[in-house]
DNA sequence: TGCACGAATTCCGATATATGGAATCGACGG
DNA sequence: CCGTCGATTCCATATATCGGAATTCGTGCA
């Protein structure tokens, strides 16, 4: 027997999710039929989501999400304010590099980018802020894999996707490298994920030790060689003390 | 006849805002206490939601949000990338000011916080990501107000709500000082939202020429004086205009 | 170890409510 | 001016939701 769930709140959400993660606004016929529903019952759930401010109609009578909803999520986000604490060290270690920094935590078997910031130079890089990445693959990934790795681990079994050559897709090789990660306090990613992005990254503790996110630098394997990941190593996990310190302050620093 | 609405949706909402915005997790009785709703009922609602991974379960059987809240209010602030656009001015801003840098954006009558930088030395400002103050009071405020006052202008009778005894309450005050905000292309906040605290800030424009966004600087009355905003003036309508350039390159500066 | 209390969870019959097909309305284009 | 397509409303019906009560679970205390 499948758990019994309220259907008009499941439909509700399919209406947000929808519109959310549309570039344009929809209409309800469209709607209707992206989500295999019925057209006037969409039209009620639009409705209702519209007397809530969650939605709100353009003059061509198609619907989208009103800023509501962005802080909703926000104020989610807001108890943990991380990427606030953390931009400044962020921002420091773009100028730094030349290259794109972000900030990731855990989100199941993914690394979660929760932040993310372009230097000038960056190129559209194959991430975007609430983009996520296999954990075993990226270099905050590995760092957020290495420091909960008891926990992790057995999710992990069978889930170590192969995304390129490079890909690390054994748990014998993944322990090995995990120790390593533990030894250095910082994870590299050489062509793991796409064959042309590089990326080193550090641990973000809080008060008590634990990790609890990753920062990191990546960028085109042409330009972030494996020397300059190298030379970049140390500023990397001066920024993730320097963050570790802001949650510690609870202000940026 | 008030208008047909999706009951269940609503208090899905409702359960939802409750949890996003509380600081701790809550269980069905205080959740159930707090939205004046069964027990049973929101069980079931939230029992809903966390099928659909919206809210997840603590050992101690009370419920907080996932990080899904948050990507579906990030989609929608996606689309209108202007926060990772501005960051990197912003945060020059910070650096020379020394002061809190906001970006606002029009929501209703009210300015709303859709990024914030603070700088080091800032101290807790009144605002928040996500949070908002009335149009009329506030240096980003007013800059949005100034350059969409034909739209916003009758929204704002009988709504000049006085928040200090500098701020501007009568229409024939703001109209005068909205023409100065377009005239010089920056406006200030004296004191006129909350006694200590006061700012500057400059539009934001679109490829076509329509103020989509403010930025500003604000801070304590005792550090951020008149004279300190007019040093710091043309540097925040440059951030202004460097954002601007942003949105129309469509990549950070 | 067992008991008692509060909270969460499940059950179930009554009924308010969501449903979807059909009718209506409204905008646009020929 | 009419025809088409989509949005919106209507309405009878089925049923999904509701909430009170019963049950289970967890925790602290004796």
């Amino acid at each position: 027997m499948p758990e019994r769930l309220d259907a008009t709140l499941s439909k509700g959400m399919l209406v947000l999710e929808a519109l959310s993660s549309s570039p344009h606004p929809l209409g309800i016929s469209d709607l209707a039929a992206r989500l295999a529903l019925n057209k006037s019952n969409v039209h009620r759930l639009v409705r209702t989501l519209k007397a809530l401010e969650y939605l709100e109609q353009e003059p061509d009578r198609t619907y989208r999400c009103t800023l509501k909803v962005w802080k909703l999520g926000n104020a989610v986000m807001g108890h943990m304010n991380l990427p606030a604490l953390a931009a400044p060290a962020m921002h420091a270690l773009a100028q730094l590099s030349g290259e794109t920094v972000h900030l990731s935590v855990i989100d199941g078997i993914n690394a979660l980018y929760v932040e993310k910031v372009d230097s000038a130079r960056s190129v559209r890089a194959y991430s975007e802020r609430g983009g996520s990445a296999p954990l075993h693959c990226v270099a905050t990934g590995k760092v957020l894999l290495a420091f909960n790795y008891e926990l992790l681990r057995p999710r992990l079994s069978g889930n170590l996707s192969r995304q390129t050559a490079r890909t690390i897709t054994t748990l014998k090789a993944l322990d090995k490298e995990m120790e390593t990660v533990r030894v250095r306090g910082l994870a590299t990613n050489l062509a793991e994920y796409r064959d042309d992005v590089t990326g080193v990254a550090a641990p973000v503790r809080d008060p008590a030790g634990r990790v609890i996110a990753a920062v990191g630098v990546s960028g085109p394997l042409a330009r972030f060689t494996r020397q300059q990941i190298r030379k970049i190593g140390p500023a990397v996990r001066e920024a993730g003390q320097r963050i570790s310190e802001a949650v510690d302050a609870g202000r940026p620093l």
